[in-house]
RNA sequence: GGGAUCGUAGUCUAGCUUGGUAUGAUACUAGUCUGGGGGACUAGUGGUCGCAGGUUCAAGUCCUGCCGAUCCCA
């Protein structure tokens, strides 16, 4: 019976207990590859829910959808000097063919920039191609040696990458905002995950770009996930690949470009955010199963309650709930409660005997175990009740955010701080070497420098020299 | 990057020091009784002991290499 359920509690042992909730609610699976996880159904279907709210929103921006192929010749992938080197230690190289060397080794893709703008180049000519704005959804590959962890780091991982191409900086800048909104907003609003947008340092910006926009979280254990990027590419590689438009005045320029991407990291975020010692924790809108029916008979009953069951079953369907019973004979209810809780989904109804009798059902919340009656004549408020807990759970994990993140001006209290684990805001110089050094002596780094954050007439949290801003502080993933 | 521990049935595990036909639980299959928080009984099925080599009459056990997992430190 104990290895069943989950072992561990997410308070005493966080890293133990989250690889039990994903391979235990059968969201993944590791494969025979060290780094590489393998997805199950659940665990698709809520990267496939994130997909199809993203497409609606990237459509509703002009963006369009492409596919790119895994393999690029090292040539191109190293046309650009400070992304090359940035990614090179985690680059997979294909040398063979057969038993036939490739001339030029070719790179399993860590990201599309080179590619994507080596087409680019090609298809773009006039201002009137622009702006040019394509998603590809695909995998990117950086080897993980050490440390791997389903969702979190492994070797390969399922994203979106986006490119746009634009004739004017402003224009630009501004997609890059958006889209980090997007992400804000679908994070937020289907995984209930509250984010702090803002700049990455200098430091920590995307090698090549001219800066990178962020959204963090705080995870339960205090350290922070990076949630996505929204990268602001200025001319660093329409330069080296070429990309190039001839304006209204057919005068020709070197256009501004963004890229932003978001990964299956999010699933990630979401177990450890909503997860509790029962297991996963789905918010409503991106559950494979929203609801599930079990039915709690003995053989004279069975008819009637399975009956009634596939009813409620058919009046959920028909308002767009994803309904599941759970009619498997050979298990008692008490162990369906446990396995259902452990998947994680929303709401359970459970129907027996005595809710025949007075026409009613309970009905179970996961995210807070609470119990309530409900009367048949108020199914249609299910739905309702839906909406609720995820707002609910966004309404919660904003809170538990707010908790861990701590306002701090004093090095001694940032460094006991972070052993504790939370997101500190404190002043900064600005200078590489205080962050270097901070990173060196605490292990935190500045995860993010919010866009709220202004100067304040305060002093650096190291250095005491005026502070031009106010980052967070923490360990990350 | 440095260090430590571990790998036996789907899962967890005994056996390893001292070599001799692999232990138990759970899961799974069939049946009966059950059924409102991880049910009971009966009878069964399931193992290249991570992989490859070596030592030996004989290797889960000893030796070497590899693969994989976990943890700690930088």
């Amino acid at each position: 019976m104990e290895d069943v359920g989950i072992t561990v509690s997410k308070d005493e042992d966080f890293s133990e207990w989250y690889t039990q909730v994903v391979l235990k609610a059968e969201l993944a699976d590791y494969a025979p590859v060290k780094g590489l996880i393998v997805l199950r159904p659940d665990g698709y279907s809520i990267w496939e829910s994130l997909r199809a709210t993203f497409d609606k929103k990237f459509a509703k921006n002009g963006i369009r959808n492409g596919f790119l192929p895994i393999l690029i010749p090292e040539s191109l992938l190293g046309k650009e000097q400070k992304h090359f080197a940035g990614f090179n230690p985690e680059v997979f190289w294909v040398t063979h063919s057969g038993t036939n060397k490739v001339g030029d080794r070719l790179a399993l893709r860590p990201t599309s920039e080179t590619l994507a703008y080596t087409l680019y180049s090609k298809w773009i000519q006039s201002w009137r191609d622009l702006p040019l704005k394509i998603n590809f959804w695909n995998t990117a590959l950086r080897a993980e040696i050490k440390a791997t962890k389903p969702f979190l780091r492994t070797s390969e991982f399922l994203w979106q990458e986006g490119h746009t191409v634009h004739a004017t900086k402003e224009e630009a800048e501004t997609e890059v905002t958006k889209m980090l909104k997007v992400y804000e907003n679908t994070v937020e609003e289907e995984l209930a995950i509250p984010v702090v947008t803002g700049k990455k340092s200098e430091k920590e910006k995307f090698v090549g770009a001219e800066y990178t926009t962020t959204m963090e979280s705080i995870m339960p254990d205090g350290k922070a996930l990076q949630m996505g990027t929204s990268h602001f590419l200025g001319q660093n590689f329409s330069k080296p690949f070429d990309v190039k438009f001839a304006d209204k005045d057919n005068v020709e320029h070197f256009a501004w470009q963004t890229s932003w991407g978001v990964s299956w990291r999010l699933i990630g975020a979401m177990i450890m955010v909503h997860g509790d010692d029962r297991g996963l924790v789905l918010p409503p809108k991106v559950a494979p199963t929203q609801v599930v029916i079990i039915p709690i008979y003995g053989d004279k009953t069975k008819n009637v309650i399975l009956a009634k069951s596939k009813e409620i079953r058919e009046l959920l369907e028909s308002k767009s709930v994803r309904v599941h019973i759970d009619d498997r004979d050979e298990l008692s209810p008490g162990f369906k409660f446990n396995d259902w809780e452990l998947r994680g989904v929303p709401l359970r109804i459970e129907l027996g005997p005595r809710d025949i009798e007075r026409q009613s059902m309970v009905v179970a919340k996961r995210y807070n175990g609470k119990k309530t009656d409900l009367g048949w004549a108020d199914i249609e408020k299910i739905p309702v009740i839906l909406d609720e807990i995820q707002s609910d759970m966004l309404r919660v994990a904003r809170e538990a955010a707010k908790s861990r993140t701590v306002e701090i001006t004093d090095y001694a209290e940032l460094k006991s701080g972070i052993e504790e684990g939370g997101f500190f805001n404190a002043p900064w110089c600005g200078r590489v070497e205080c962050e270097e050094k901070i990173k060196e002596e605490t292990g935190a780094d500045i995860r993010v420098i919010p866009f709220e954050s202004k100067e304040t007439g305060s002093r650096c949290v190291y250095c005491q020299e005026p502070s031009t801003c106010i980052p967070i502080f923490a360990r990350g993933y």
